[in-house]
RNA sequence: CGGGGUGUAGCGUAGCCCGGUAUCGCGCUUGGUUUGGGACCAAGAGAUCGUCAGUUCGAAUCUGGCCACCCCGACCA
């Protein structure tokens, strides 16, 4: 590790102890000597990352989050290669209200039993000037006769609007999505993992059968899957959550889980079916072809901004974020070095042609042509901020024809002619997003293990934390008193997993195949 | 809601024990020298010390209330 690099990490709390106690990257160095806890400082670690890379910051309002530009635009490239994958399997954008009638939300038993706990409640709606000339109180005379609960989520609204748009078979199936705000009010929060409002997207669909409604399920969490893995380039596992984890108000929940480089593992994704839950609760009836009324069959599925958590958990390194080309709002950054305005105006000349060319091809150029920060300086910044490929043009290559090409997730460097570049800036591209997507792969690898006692169970999840692949008995009771003694959970039951007779690492009851288990986020 | 901590310039902080209107670094502005891995020198601007009250000739500092935020738990995508 740099040193040097992991000073500027850790200037900020050098105060405390007089030294550096600071943890960058993969390393788990403190300035040489081995660090003992790592998940708090990784935890630490971050979300300082967050802030330097410029993707967001904590608001002054309780557990909320700014996003920044930069950090915006990464969430607009995900939200475009979603939403064209939600278009291209038949699926609208619409948009229900923000504000959920306390009553839609008890109608459906363990829907409210499961979020109950974190509503935001608007219960007035006017404020008036406090008597006393203190400033502005909330006008007690303004009194809702019923309170609105700001979205946790939007089953109910969008159910209490599916009973009127549905009457016949003809009407179904129904698939929408919606990009919105969600409010659930956390104890604690942590930048883009748990904020009290987050973005996402959330589908809501309605089909006329078991069948059908299971099908897209199932394919909402397949394209979640491709999502991860082709574009974010981190490898997931399809699988159902138990019982004791599931949505609230579904039949079955599916999900993706992630690896990150703590040990810990992420949900990024959850697809769910929810059976004729919601239907019932909002008596959402349809003829069918028979002219026989029936409930409907309902899915809902979404993402949220935790994937930017999933993101830059899953790549970054020392030197800061690393992302991948698919998702990087700059694709290649061309930085100058110059000492007179002639020159750059030389070196301008020459970026222009290659920025155009590049531009056509549909990548983003920036140059950074800023005279008041020094090269190195701006080399710092961009791989702080994970841009893939760095392209410096200075005097030498003017003079040579050539220029310097770095990419990210290696820190390799190469000299190339001037004419290849366009050619070959492509290529590297495709190979970057290929090496971080390998290189995650092989990190889950190597932090997956499958064990077959509770002893080797709990060392696993002290020395070496990752996936553990065990058996399980399938019961509540053993699932809670797991997570009870050890906080890991059930993360879900693989999709893939084979069919494997084994004992219950707790119970020692049989078993018929691995389920996942981790310590999560 | 329990346990711990912090509030001083845009950011990070010193000063507080032992009262006398505030330290240093980053950043910012201007000028100069620099520029192939986080430049340097000089000059400058910038703070009702979280808030309200009390003690005092005098409060960032002592006392009390309030507020906010952070960390560790319980809760959770």
């Amino acid at each position: 590790m740099n040193s040097d690099i992991l000073y500027q990490f850790s200037e900020q709390r050098e105060c405390h102890t007089g030294r550096a106690e600071y943890i960058c990257g993969l390393n788990w160095l403190e300035m040489g000597k081995e660090i003992t806890n790592r998940s708090e400082d990784y935890s630490q670690w971050y979300i300082d990352l967050v802030k330097k890379a410029d993707l967001a910051e904590n608001s002054d309002v309780r557990g909320c989050m700014i996003i920044k530009p930069y950090g915006y635009s990464i969430w607009e490239k995900m939200q475009q290669a979603l939403d064209k994958m939600f278009k291209d399997t038949g699926h609208t954008n619409a948009y229900f209200p923000l504000f959920v009638p306390k009553s839609f939300l008890a109608k459906e038993a363990s829907h409210v039993e499961g979020f109950a706990k974190e509503c935001a409640i608007v219960t007035h709606y006017r404020l008036k000037n406090a008597p006393d000339g203190s400033g502005v109180i909330v006008d007690p005379e303004a009194k809702l006769e019923e309170e609105l609960i700001i979205r946790p989520t939007s089953e109910t609204v969008i159910w209490n609007s599916y009973k009127k748009w549905i009457q016949s078979y003809r009407d179904l199936p129904i698939l929408i999505n919606q990009w919105c705000n969600v409010v659930r009010w956390e104890m604690r929060t942590r930048l883009f993992l748990r904020t009290s409002e987050f973005l996402w997207q959330e589908g809501h669909t309605a089909h006329a059968t078991a069948d059908e409604a299971v099908k897209e399920t199932r394919q909402m969490l397949d394209i979640y899957a491709e999502f991860a893995e082709n574009f974010m380039a981190v490898p997931v596992i399809k699988g159902k959550k138990s019982e004791g984890e599931k949505f609230p108000g579904a039949v079955d929940t599916y999900c993706i889980e992630a690896l990150m480089q703590d040990g810990k593992a992420l949900q990024a994704g959850t697809s769910h079916f929810l059976g004729q839950n919601f239907a019932k609760a909002f008596d959402v009836q349809f003829t069918n072809k028979e002219g026989k009324l029936e409930l409907v069959w309902g899915t809902s599925w979404g993402v949220s901004t935790r994937l930017m958590g999933a993101l830059i958990m899953s790549h970054s390194d020392d030197d800061g974020l690393v992302l991948p080309p698919k998702l990087a709002p700059i694709h290649a950054v061309i930085v100058p070095i110059f000492r007179t305005e002639e020159e750059l105006s030389k070196i301008s000349e020459k970026v222009e042609v290659i920025a155009t060319a590049l531009r056509k091809l549909g990548y983003s150029v920036k140059f950074d042509n800023r005279d008041n920060y020094k090269p190195g300086f701006k080399f710092a910044e961009y791989e702080m901020r994970g841009v893939p490929v760095r392209i410096a043009i200075g005097p030498r290559d003017l003079e040579n024809g050539t220029v310097e090409v770095a990419r990210r997730d290696t820190k390799e460097k190469q000299v190339m002619k001037m004419e290849d570049v366009v050619g070959e800036i492509p290529k590297l591209l495709d190979a970057i997003q290929l090496n971080i997507y390998q290189k995650a792969q092989k990190f889950r690898a190597d932090n997956t293990i499958k064990v077959d006692s509770y002893d080797a169970f709990k060392k696993a999840l002290d020395e070496k934390p990752g996936f553990i692949l065990a058996h399980w008995d399938g019961t509540k009771e053993t699932e809670a008193a797991i997570k009870e003694e050890t906080k890991a959970t059930i993360r879900c039951i693989p999709l893939d997993a084979p069919e494997e007779n084994g004992k219950c690492i707790y119970s020692g009851k049989p078993s018929s195949r691995r389920v996942l288990f981790a310590r999560a986020y």
